[in-house]
DNA sequence: GCGCACACAAGTGTATACAATTTATAAAAG
DNA sequence: CTTTTATAAATTGTATACACTTGTGTGCGC
């Protein structure tokens, strides 16, 4: 479907912004990106107007690509559409997950854990917004763990915006007692672990905090 | 975000799969399509880029964009995630929803009434599909209407693929069941017919079907 | 007639060129 | 000194050109 090299570029972008080294609201000027990855910008534009599907850049006719800069509505939201999907899917996968599921869970949480004793923000963060797709991958519903998938990269993109403090190592914590619920079979449980580990998530953002901005409008507001 | 051409292209091939005048499988060539709206490749190929993200077309290396033909597989999980999404909506509107909502609905069923009367298979899908997106909207989460309305959009591709006879006047009825059942705030009945509602769908169709393929692989599994 | 190489046509993938628009800069007016 | 206006530079939007891949048919050897 898609040339490797947009791909890759898709990729690049996404993990700068996830990480953090490109700050929302940026500018992404095209010819740069295509100097730096040495190609034309044509390619820059299809990975450019791939990840503006995605939200994580936004698209200004004429004026170009910025890292985009979700509001706390749409942070909301979004958190709003994860329970909506996740608090399902537990309930699935504590009915339906083989052993050999639960094993792909614990070398998850397990590399999770290792990321964070690294430091490694970037795959931390990377590994646990990857844990949730993993689940709707043992599933096998492969529709759901697309956009989960996209929904997560857009959540990590909003916690780093809004985060006030590093709740990470906390999350791997939640995550070893979700799995835990799930393997002893306990829905009722796993379906409160769950819905507690997303709210929390988002309790750990400040939401109505005056983020900085550049738009005039914005801040007069 | 998206220049008005482009978007303009997007819409038009939409329409036409939905409404089946191109069938799943048919082949998309760049240069034609460019022709025909009177634009360069360039843009013609934006759109089909756009659409292979709703999994509306496929892009095969090298080969070119086809119409999708959805795998019974991939259509179970979308329904799957639709449940997962609108009955939780459902549940949502039900407390939340204002007379003002109540309203919109009842003409948005009336629309899908008329269209349904006048035969005209195309606006009859698509009323039948945003019906769904429009409860989304009125809640106020955007970001669950978008969700929404790739899914729906596929559906209305997979349906057309796998159905086996018109049931699209039953879904009106239900749609009208539905409200009344919500706008009684009788949240229990409002999921429960909304359950049925999607199961219906979901079952008249006939997605054990052999449906014709040109892939030899498949036609040989 | 059968298999195979080769050439040709069609179409996609990428780069580049050019037009249109925005942004930055500098000069002029108030 | 600030604001406005004119001008130039930078950047995006679109079209086109060219290289490369795929699919197909034709002719040659056998």
């Amino acid at each position: 479907m898609e040339s490797t090299t947009t791909h890759h570029i898709v990729q690049a972008l996404t993990k700068a912004i996830v990480e953090h080294r490109l700050q929302p609201g940026a500018k992404l000027v095209e010819q740069k990106l295509a100097d730096h990855f040495g190609v034309s910008r044509t390619i820059v534009r299809q990975a450019l107007y791939h990840m503006a599907q995605n939200q994580l850049i936004t698209l200004e006719p004429a004026r170009g690509a910025f890292v985009a800069r979700p509001s706390a509505e749409e942070a909301q939201q979004t958190f709003a559409v994860r329970r909506m999907l996740e608090l399902e899917m537990t309930r699935e996968f504590v009915r339906k997950a083989t052993p050999t599921h639960f094993k792909v869970l614990h070398a998850h949480i397990k590399r999770e854990r290792e990321a964070l004793l690294r430091a490694d923000a970037g795959d931390s963060v990377h590994e646990l917004g990857d844990f949730h797709v993993e689940i709707a991958r043992l599933l096998g519903n492969e529709v759901l763990a697309q956009i989960l998938e996209a929904l997560i990269s857009r959540c990590a993109l909003i916690t780093l915006m809004y985060q006030s403090a590093q709740a990470a190592e906390h999350s791997n914590e939640e995550h070893r007692a979700l799995v835990k619920a799930m393997e002893a079979r306990d829905e009722a449980l796993a379906v409160r672990l769950m819905q507690e580990h997303l709210l929390s998530v988002e309790r750990s953002l400040s939401l109505d905090r005056k983020r900085p901005t550049n738009d005039l409008a914005e801040a007069l507001a």
